[in-house]
DNA sequence: CTGGCGCATTGACCCAGATCAAGAATTGCG
DNA sequence: CGCAATTCTTGATCTGGGTCAATGCGCCAG
């Protein structure tokens, strides 16, 4: 784990932990808060922090992927957060994590102190509100992923996976054109087992199987083609008007 | 559904509510959120919102049970939330309800109205601050629950609901007499179902093995006893630490 | 008391996905 | 470039929980 130092400049090349953190920031509030903020990257596969570590700050993902997950003792995992550019992590007014944070891919954090940072929660009211919208949105991706992880086939469960990673990857990048979206997958077949779960058996099967059916198409083992995203939709079992934005 | 008036002495023998959205409020927040609140009753079994459906109200449950689930077209259900006294229901700042909620129990809410119940929390910085504490606990609660539905087996899962509502159910009546915890099931075995991801057949099944071995006791069908709530916490395959409070 | 209705239990059978076991394809490194 | 370590794919087999179907148990209405 090493400490990188970016510019006033270069942070402002990456507005998104501020926007993530508080989209009605002022300009001196975000003075305030580059004044407890620090960057520090990860490596593909490095533990962040171990579930019941202290954790002395919140972050925001500036680039790569982290999972949260709980494991239980006799070494089943379960991936309960996937965080994508613009997260947030972390958890204001508690001292301990309550979950496993493990980068998936290299990964850079913009950490805020915790103390400095709650104590300018309660003097701001739309920093608490904007993180109050932000878990509210976790929280509605938690109960998709609840159903897909208690009622999908792992047919649907992939294709939920992908339709996901899709999405967020679309929403991010504005660069929808038209249909024919393609993007590298973040996962490993295991991480994504694990956010499923099934098995890494299961998962490739399956990947396969909408491979073989021209739902997608592979190229190399990570880089997906999806040529119509509708058809991926119906794919998922998900009523057709969209479902939620994760 | 009837609308009950509750006379302001009554209101005061109901205090979970007001704690539940503000620990913290003065005399005169809690005067105004008096002025924007009313009572509602459903019958077990009745629909309260349809996913989809307006809601112009939050509210805060005062007795009963409600659910919050989410429907696939072919009718797979998984329910996604449950919530028992004190717990908040509906979501500041949406319109449409995000997924159904149901009386599972006859139930009353205390509700808000909730244009002015937004318009307060912008003006008192530590209602929107509780409720982002609640909605922490809630998310994990969820991610909790996403452990359960994604790698437990059948038998762990119900010993894990078990716990869950005999652990709320404790902490509300604080009467922990020791161990031999006691309580009425509030759920039917479809509900149960519906929250554990199986079938009810596989709920039933594995409801009677448990009490073959021991570690429950039926009292007909819904009363259960809790001879032993160590044995019971090592049927559920966590931590022995004791895990989140739900 | 009796029939009907809504839950719950139990049994018999089956199948989706887990498990166990080879390999193949990439990737990385000396 | 070659060899090892990862990561992924595919096959064979097994099994936990789903499915279908019958039966039991209260409980209320007539």
């Amino acid at each position: 784990m090493s400490d990188m130092t970016f510019d006033h400049k270069e942070c402002g090349s990456c507005p998104i932990r501020h926007r993530a953190v508080c989209a009605r920031c002022e300009a001196d509030e975000l003075e305030e808060l580059d004044a407890i903020k620090y960057y520090r990257s990860y490596e593909a596969g490095q533990p962040i922090v171990w579930s019941g570590d202290r954790m002395d700050f919140v972050a925001s993902v500036v680039t790569g992927v982290a999972s949260l997950s709980q494991a239980m003792e006799d070494g089943r995992t379960q991936m309960v957060g996937l965080l994508l550019p613009s997260d947030f992590l972390g958890r204001p007014g508690r001292d301990a994590a309550p979950y496993d944070v493990v980068a998936v891919s290299n990964l850079t954090l913009c950490c805020f102190r915790r103390k400095p940072f709650e104590q300018m929660m309660l003097r701001t009211p739309h920093v608490s509100q904007r993180l109050l919208e932000m878990t509210l949105d976790e929280l509605d991706a938690a109960r998709e992923w609840m159903l897909i992880l208690g009622r999908k086939t792992a047919r649907e469960k992939i294709a939920s996976l992908l339709a996901i990673i899709a999405r967020r990857e679309a929403s991010l990048e504005l660069t929808t054109a038209g249909d024919g979206m393609d993007f590298e997958l973040p996962l490993t077949r295991e991480a994504m087992a694990d956010y499923l779960g099934l098995t890494l058996e299961t998962v490739s099967r399956q990947i396969s199987a909408l491979k073989r059916d021209g739902v997608i198409t592979l190229e190399g083992k990570r880089k997906v083609v999806i040529p119509d995203f509708d058809r991926l939709q119906i794919e998922t079992g998900d009523d057709t008007d969209g479902g939620l934005m994760i």
